[in-house]
RNA sequence: CGGCGAUUAGCGCAGUUUGGUAGCGCACUUGGUUUGGGUCCAAGGGGUCGCAGGUUCAAAUCCUGCAUCGCCGACCA
């Protein structure tokens, strides 16, 4: 390619809107252009990175077994209806009617689709197990889009759903989709790691993400730091504390504090340290028979955070977790949040395990502007549960029971799940089995962010010059960048041959053949991440040599002309 | 969905307080100059100042409404 017939489009200056490094260089290098709010438009360079992806999620598919196919973007809302999740999804499911005022759902993710197909075409099991997989736009009305394609309403997934007779099976396929995942992001050169994680809307059972390690990302992940233990924190246990908890040495007393409403005045205005305190979340509790939902306290120490995928697995708690309203609050209990707190309170009591080991410790009294001190549980309350509803910290246990827990920030750009039957069950998805029987289908699904990788290698692979692809991703594998070739004789002559001559072999190269000052193509060049450029110039041209500049490392290679071709691609392609 | 902010040339911005017929840098076009790390000089093209309505002799500027974009929040009582 000549950069005089191509789209370069670099910018000098960032964009105002691009806050992340990823988002800010695929603006700059020319990769991407936005549309409206998380819409974009792959340019050139860029869409050649999204295709190395693809390739290579590809590759490592096949070679798992999966067998690619292709769905519609557009889906019929009825299919939505039947595995319950056109409710469900939430306005995240982006809704259309046709001019028949047909109701659609555009696509994000196909799990419906793949189930209906799969009940129609496969009927035996000795057609199972099976593993199809496509690689597709999906669409998801995002709350706040941000990042660029980081997190974008209109992005490509590769999406992979496998069939089986029973668990068992299923769970051999996930173990391949596992190692198929750690191939890919293996061969992309990525830092990532898979942890445990939450089913969240998808549903099933056994899950992990992949995430690619980066600060910009918008996951915590708890690690251990004797074992392999990885997983997001939304999933990662707190353990119940080791130490007893200390008798009760302090009276019940009450305090004025008309100016505290949360944990950090309490420190401020009275010395209270927030590990001394605890805070009550009054949330909505499961609705009653009649429909009617009353409200539940949980109580954490005032340093930690609820976690509220865990709380909403208690069966008191309604799912999903909601907020109760300051009107609800100032109802039941007479006081406003700011002043609440586990004594005397009269709705059922959900202590976390960290809270539950505290004595003489500090809570509002239910009584706007006053707490209480000297609180001890089984005295001063009684009616009440003990559960895991915090987010880990650094320095907490390790779930796995080998070492403490650090936390690192991660980009998921892949999560596989153990569906079981939950869609195949829904959508009546069955196979005649060996005794004749109908049987449900198990499934698995296992997705890639295809695009958000393009982003987050972006994020692990920039210095203050630009993007430094890998190998595997590189839009182009080597540029051509001749030294003022209008003024050259000799210069047009070698480039045009060198440039045919890496053709022929077969190599991606971008000839830079633009009338421009050297400095305005090798910064082009060095923000667009071009691994390799080889530079043309008069002053090396009398000792018949060129020079090769990697830039990654930012090493410089003298080369003899006549054997550049050769030595260039066999570096290239080792 | 709530709070805050922005919207002026392809990009980055000034001008808005105090109303008077729109500017700077980059990019683009032309000519010259320079040439191994974003040259310099000159000339030029490009804007219904987000949209709609209002006030006024006069609106980018004041008022009202709307839209779009962004940030923060949507547990921390």
């Amino acid at each position: 390619m000549r950069t005089s017939q191509y789209i370069l489009a670099t910018l000098k200056e960032t964009p105002s809107d691009a806050e992340i490094i990823s988002h800010q260089l695929m603006l700059r290098a020319g990769m991407i252009r936005k549309l409206a709010s998380g819409l974009y438009t792959w340019l050139p360079s860029g869409l050649k990175v999204l295709r190395k992806v693809e390739q290579v999620v590809r590759e490592e598919m096949d070679k798992a077994g999966a067998i690619e196919m292709l769905m519609p973007v557009i889906q019929p809302a009825d299919l939505w209806q039947e595995s319950g999740r056109w409710e469900q999804f939430g306005p995240e499911l982006l809704r259309i009617n046709d001019r028949h005022n047909r109701p659609f759902a555009l696509g994000p993710t196909h799990e419906e689709v793949i189930t209906d197909f799969v009940r129609k075409e496969i009927n035996s099991y000795k057609q199972l197990p099976i593993t199809l997989y496509q690689v597709q736009t999906k669409v998801r009305d995002e709350v706040r889009p941000r990042f660029g394609v980081m997190r974008a309403r209109e992005f490509t997934m590769k999406d992979a759903y496998s069939f089986h007779l029973t668990e068992e099976c299923l769970a051999q396929t996930y173990q391949r989709m596992h190692q198929a995942y750690c191939n890919i992001f293996e061969r992309l050169g990525l830092d990532y790691r898979p942890v445990i994680a939450d089913t969240g809307s998808i549903g099933g059972s056994v899950s992990h993400e992949f995430h690619v390690l980066a600060e910009s990302g918008e996951d915590a992940i708890a690690f251990s730091s004797e074992s392999d233990y990885a997983a997001n924190i939304e999933k990662a246990e707190a353990l119940a504390p080791t130490e007893a908890r200390p008798e009760a040495s302090k009276e019940l007393n009450t305090f004025a504090t008309p100016e505290a409403k949360t944990i950090a005045d309490l420190k401020a205005k009275h010395g209270v340290k927030p590990h001394r305190g605890v805070k009550t979340l009054i949330v909505y509790g499961t609705p009653d028979e009649n429909e009617q939902r009353g409200l539940v306290a949980l109580v954490v120490r005032g340093d930690h955070e609820l976690n509220e995928l865990k709380a909403e697995k208690h069966t008191l708690v309604d799912s999903p977790l909601e907020m109760a309203k300051e009107e609800d609050i100032f109802a039941a209990i007479g006081a406003h949040p700011g002043s609440l707190g586990p004594v005397g309170l009269n709705m059922p009591i959900i202590v976390d395990r960290s809270a539950a080991v505290m004595a003489d410790f500090v809570a509002g009294a239910n009584n706007n502007g006053e707490h209480h001190s000297g609180i001890n549980w089984d005295r001063d309350v009684t009616d009440y549960q003990v559960f895991d509803l915090r987010n880990v910290v650094e320095g907490d246990p390790s779930p796995c029971g080998n070492g403490i827990l650090q936390i690192k920030r991660g980009v998921e750009v892949g999560h596989i799940f153990q569906l079981g039957t939950k869609y195949s069950e829904a959508m009546n998805a069955g196979v005649l089995g060996e005794n004749g029987k109908n049987q449900v289908m198990t499934m698995g699904c296992y997705g890639i962010g295809v695009s958000r990788i393009v982003a987050a290698a972006i994020e692990q692979n920039n210095d203050d010059y630009g993007i430094k692809w890998t190998k595997a991703l590189a839009p182009f594998e080597l540029a051509i960048v001749p030294m003022n070739m209008h003024k050259s004789h000799r210069i047009p002559d070698i480039a045009e041959r060198l440039y045919s001559e890496f053709k022929q072999a077969g190599l991606e190269v971008l000839f830079d053949d633009r009338k421009e000052r050297p400095g305005v193509m090798f910064n082009d060049m060095e923000l667009l991440g071009v691994p390799y450029t080889l530079v043309i110039g008069e002053r090396n041209l009398d000792n018949n040599q060129v020079e090769l500049k990697n830039r990654r490392t930012g090493e410089k290679l003298m080369l003899d002309i006549n054997e550049a071709v050769a030595a260039i691609t066999a570096q290239i392609r080792s």
